[in-house]
DNA sequence: AAATTTTTTAATCATTTGATTAATTATTTT
DNA sequence: AAAATAATTAATCAAATGATTAAAAAATTT
C-alpha cells in the first residue's frame, strides 16, 4: 500500500516536477520500445538509456507493462489522432485535405520513422488492448472529409478504399523502408528525397483514382 | 562435437525422414515466430506447439536463433521471390503483369496474412542480417517488367515510385488490418471482401496514375 | 533545526528462458 | 541377434529478466 500513496503523490506532483526522473524514464522508454518493441526491450535497457537506477522504473510506473501501456496510448493518439484535425477542418476543400493529410503525415513520419511499424506490430500482438481503447471509430465517418469524399465520388465509389489507399501510399514506405531502400538501390538520402516528393505526388495519384468510374 | 556428426546425418536423412520431428518443429516454429515475432516467442511455445520435447529443438537446430534464421530466410524468399516470376515473364503485357502481381500477392497474403508484418518487423530488428542476404537487388531492375514500365512512362516518370505504390496498395492493408478493420467498422468478412475486390481495383488505380504527366 | 516524506541506490529474489546433460528408448547396421 | 547409432526424455544449469526490499540520501514540511 506504500506504493499507492506514492503513486498518488506523483501524479499530483506531475505538473510540478514534470521533467527529471519520471520524464527521463518515459523518454527512454519511448525510444527503446519504439525501436525494439515491447518483447525485445529490457527494463535494464530503459534504465541505462535514462541514466537512472533500475528500481526507479518500478517505483514510478509499477511495471514494465504499465509503462508500456502509457507510451503506447500516447503513441497511438499521436498516430491516429493526428489526422483528425485535418479531416475535420470545415474550411478546406477535399483536395486541400488530401494535401494536408499527406503532408502532415509524411512530415511526422520523417521525424518518427519507427512509429508506424512499432504501433502496427504491437496492435497485432494485442488488438483488443489498444485498438478498441482508442476511439478511432469517428476519425473517418462523420468528418467533413468523409462528406466531401462521398460528394465527390458517391458511396458507390467506395470511399473507404480511397482512404485505405491514401494511408497505404503515405505510410507503407516508412514501414518497409529497409526493404525498399535495398530493392531500389537507394541511399538513405535518396530514399528520403523520394519520400519527400511523394507529398505532392500522392494527392495527384489520389485524384487520378477518383476520376475512374 | 557429437552434434556436428548428428547434424550431418540429419541433413543426409532429410529427404527420407522429411516429416516427423524435424519438420514438425519447423512448422511449429514458423507458426509461432510468424505470429509473435522472434523476441516474444519462447522455445517452450514451439516445443509445445510441435508436441515434442524441448531438448529436440536444440538437438535438431542447435539454437533458437539458428532455427529462426532458417524460417526467416524461407519466409523472405516466399515473400520477395514470389514476385520475380511474374515480373520476369517475357510473354505478358505490362497491364497483365500488374494484374498478376497484385492477384498473386493478394492470394498469397490472404493465406498468410501475418507474413508481411512479421518480415518487416524482423528486418527492421536486423536489417543487415536479412535484407542484404537475400538477393533482392535484381528482382526489379533488369526485369522485363521494368523495361515495360520505362517504355510506358519513361525514366522521368519515376518508375520506382510506381513500384512502391503497387506494393503499398497491395501489402499495406494486410499490415494494418486490425487498425483498418476498426477504422472502417468492418467485420473480418467484410474486410476480406474489400481486399478481394482490390485485385481488380489496384491495377485500375495504377493505370490511372500512369496517365499523369 | 527536527521530523517527515520522498527519492535514490545497491543488493537480492523469484521466475523465466535458452540450452545442456546423462540416461533411456528406438532404429539401423553389422 | 548383437552392436552401434540415432532419437527422445526428464532433470538440471546458468544467465537473463522483471520486480522487490531495506537502507541511505535528498527534499519538504513542521
Amino acid at each position: 500500500m506504500v506504493k499507492l500513496k506514492k503513486a498518488a503523490k506523483v501524479s499530483v506532483k506531475a505538473t510540478k516536477s514534470d521533467h527529471s526522473t519520471e520524464e527521463k524514464i518515459k523518454m527512454a522508454a519511448r525510444k527503446m520500445f519504439t525501436q525494439k518493441g515491447f518483447a525485445a526491450t529490457r527494463t535494464r535497457d530503459i534504465a541505462e538509456e535514462a541514466g537512472i537506477n533500475l528500481a526507479l522504473l518500478n517505483y514510478y510506473f509499477r511495471s514494465k507493462e504499465k509503462l508500456f501501456d502509457l507510451i503506447m496510448l500516447e503513441n497511438m493518439q499521436h498516430f491516429v489522432m493526428g489526422m483528425k484535425g485535418v479531416l475535420s477542418d470545415e474550411t478546406t476543400t477535399l483536395q486541400e485535405k488530401f494535401e494536408q493529410f499527406v503532408g502532415n503525415y509524411i512530415d511526422m513520419l520523417t521525424q518518427h520513422p519507427d512509429l508506424p511499424l512499432f504501433i502496427l506490430h504491437e496492435i497485432k500482438a494485442n488488438p483488443d488492448k489498444f485498438v478498441e481503447r482508442v476511439g478511432i471509430q469517428n476519425v473517418i465517418f462523420g468528418t467533413h472529409f468523409y462528406k466531401q469524399l462521398i460528394a465527390a465520388i458517391g458511396k458507390k465509389g467506395q470511399p473507404f478504399q480511397i482512404i485505405m489507399n491514401m494511408m497505404s501510399l503515405t505510410v507503407f514506405p516508412f514501414v518497409a523502408s529497409p526493404l525498399l531502400r535495398n530493392l531500389g538501390n537507394l541511399t538513405p538520402d535518396d530514399f528520403n528525397k523520394l519520400i519527400e516528393s511523394r507529398k505532392k505526388l500522392i494527392p495527384l495519384w489520389i485524384n487520378a483514382m477518383l476520376t475512374i468510374k
